[in-house]
DNA sequence: TCAATACATCCGTTTATACGTATTTAATAG
DNA sequence: CTATTAAATACGTATAAACGGATGTATTGA
């Protein structure tokens, strides 16, 4: 990565942050709700904790979400001044067509999550 | 890759295709004018043939672009309709703060191509 | 101080993409 | 038909990303 090209490997670097399905899955989620924590979108999307947190850090090193502690809860939220490249409206209308993203919402809902902080 | 998740695959792909600098590249120059034959691109970046072809190959595959021959050239071309989730004006704007890509459009303009369809 | 819960990270492995060089295929001009 | 130009693809290789399971770190509450 040259000097020269760090904008556009930043915009690169967005794109990547988000072709990923589990990543787009937990997008379509802190699109519908301000914040998350990491407990909360491994019971919704039923995948295992590591990888939640490896995807995780994947979209706070794009730039694309920031976190903070809250007790032992590490809360996670969209960045959406750094989104301006996305048509978030049509980007939501097209995931929530999508079957898996779908489940999702309506785990979202329903909201009998295992873990303690919901 | 199941069926169920068809839908959020393609979604998943469209961001795959956009989330390389030389995609990047060759989609500003899309924007920019209607359409461009291979030979066209590969003088403008200055990249091999091969690879310009290849990434080229790989954003037709996504839905981004068609392609039609004329003569001995192939032309491209950007599907508008399949890019509604991004802002191109937007990531216009931002593409063209970008070294590598200021130097594709003065090339652009110049026009001086080394290939014989210019 | 110790146990429990939440989260991050490491390890080994697998798969996807990238590249350059060389070759193959397609169309045209002579 | 043959040579030439344009473009696609095959091959070998290098790198980036993905996963699950295990381990390490932080915070809280008993």
């Amino acid at each position: 990565m040259t000097l020269d090209n760090m904008k556009l490997d930043n915009i690169t670097q967005l794109f990547k942050a988000l072709s990923d399905p589990i990543r787009l899955r937990i997008l379509n989620l802190l699109i519908t709700k301000d914040s998350f924590c990491v407990c909360e979108i491994v019971d919704i999307l039923g995948i295992g904790q590591s990888t939640i947190s490896r995807h995780l850090a994947y979209l706070k090193n794009s730039g694309l979400v920031e976190s903070w502690r809250e007790g032992v809860w590490m809360h996670y939220s969209l960045i959406k001044e750094n989104m301006t490249i996305i048509e978030m409206e049509n980007l939501k209308l097209q995931l929530e067509q999508c079957d898996s993203i779908i489940e999702d919402n309506k785990r979202l809902k329903k909201g009998n999550l295992a873990c303690s902080n919901e």
